[in-house]
DNA sequence: CATATCAAGATGATCGATTATTTGTTGACA
DNA sequence: TGTCAACAAATAATCGATCATCTTGATATG
């Protein structure tokens, strides 16, 4: 006997793997902004047919992290000094209704969910053992992690939804600051007191902290965005 | 001389034409949802191949109209009185802080554009001559940039586009009360004084409007997605 | 020297056949 | 009856060839 019957094996199928493949590749900075994504060099690179690589591009298109034009192809999502600063507004605001309406609505469940997830924030190194650092690495995985249950009890979808695609947004600012040399002290005590806040019940406190937390990562990654910017 | 040499004749793809078409008949209804989207099936009755189809489907999917699974297929996406409420919950945060933050930053050419498309908004009939009422008709298309142009003075490219993704996801719930027969009496007096006072420049008062404005439509659709519900 | 024209060549888009996976059906067996 | 394996049909995903469009650069022209 394989497998259990109440298992379901998960067969993914070619073109979402190349999609997470991709993905990561441009969240972590291995394709550069604004490098043109040859959509028959990709499908010798992964030994696959054309329509895969298509349909994943399609899907990166519609998210933003690559933009499409008729006729012309694919090109990884260029960065800017106005994208960045956009993209930091646009988290503040959303990210603080989000808590906000956590700490309105959030039951025990909720409490325990945002203790264990920075808990294991704090506990994974930044680093992992082989030195990733790409999105799929521990350290990013529970970061997100952490920021998404803080607005997980917000009661809607759509605005977790839109923090998550802004999360992965933010994401491709950091791993190019990453890149360039530029990394925060610890941002750990950061979120240890957006934590307690949260904890404690007191919005203002938290979407404050929260807010200075997105903008402090912002000035930081500024400096960097200058001189790649396409 | 076939062309001007300054004018760009827009060669559209396939693929594009069809997300289009397939969009415009989610968002008016004519696709019900859950359906399930067949690709041969479609191909046929557009007269393509099968790549073109399933570039639109995957966009459509990543963009929320459409669900997919692996190796099962797209389906559009189903409705809910649960996915009523968000929608409309996250409408009315994300359009309030679009509002506020135009009314506070937007110059003259904010105000002049606002008036613009309200007054378009007034002078175009509900349903167009040919009795058409979909996404692609003229009044559909002018209160979209009625209600866009309210928020365009916000800074934000994110936050608008956003807004414009939760507009035609609640286009969706609108067109299928329209086709149960529900509508409203005359939203044009609410629109009238949404202007006005983002005119008069009162942040509070429009923002209220135009929450209740999104309420009230959401209120007159609940009757009906009950029974549509998939 | 600047610009226009045009022909490869490169790249993007599409097609229809092929392969993989799921779904539906049948019949053996407890 | 109800369960389950085996098979058949339907549907999804993928491939690689082909077609369409864009880009490049060599040549001609004012």
């Amino acid at each position: 006997m394989q497998e259990q019957h109440t298992v379901r094996v998960v067969k993914t199928t070619r073109a979402t793997a190349i999609y997470i493949d991709l993905r990561d590749a441009i969240l972590d900075g291995s394709l550069t902004p604004g490098a043109k994504l040859n959509v028959r060099e990709i499908s010798e690179r992964f030994d696959t047919g054309l329509s895969p690589i298509r349909e994943a591009l399609n899907r990166l298109a519609t998210e933003g992290l690559a933009r499409h034009t008729d006729n012309r192809g694919f090109v990884v999502s260029p960065v800017s000094l106005p994208g960045l600063m956009d993209l930091t507004q646009a988290r503040c605001w959303m990210n603080e209704i989000g808590i906000r309406r956590s700490i309105e609505l959030g039951d025990a469940a909720w409490e325990e969910s945002i203790l264990v997830s920075c808990h294991r924030l704090t506990r994974t190194p930044r680093t992992s053992s082989n030195g990733s650092v790409g999105p799929d690495s521990t350290w990013n995985v529970v970061h997100k992690a952490f920021h998404q249950s803080l607005i997980s009890a917000c009661g809607s979808p759509w605005l977790v939804e839109t923090c998550s695609q802004l999360f992965d947004a933010a994401e491709r600012y950091r791993s190019l600051a990453r890149l360039a040399g530029v990394s925060r002290s610890d941002p750990r005590d950061e979120h240890q007191d957006i934590l307690t806040a949260a904890l404690d019940r007191d919005p203002d406190k938290a979407a404050a902290l929260l807010t200075e937390h997105f903008q402090r990562t912002a000035a930081l990654v500024r400096t960097v965005v200058g001189e790649i910017e396409t």
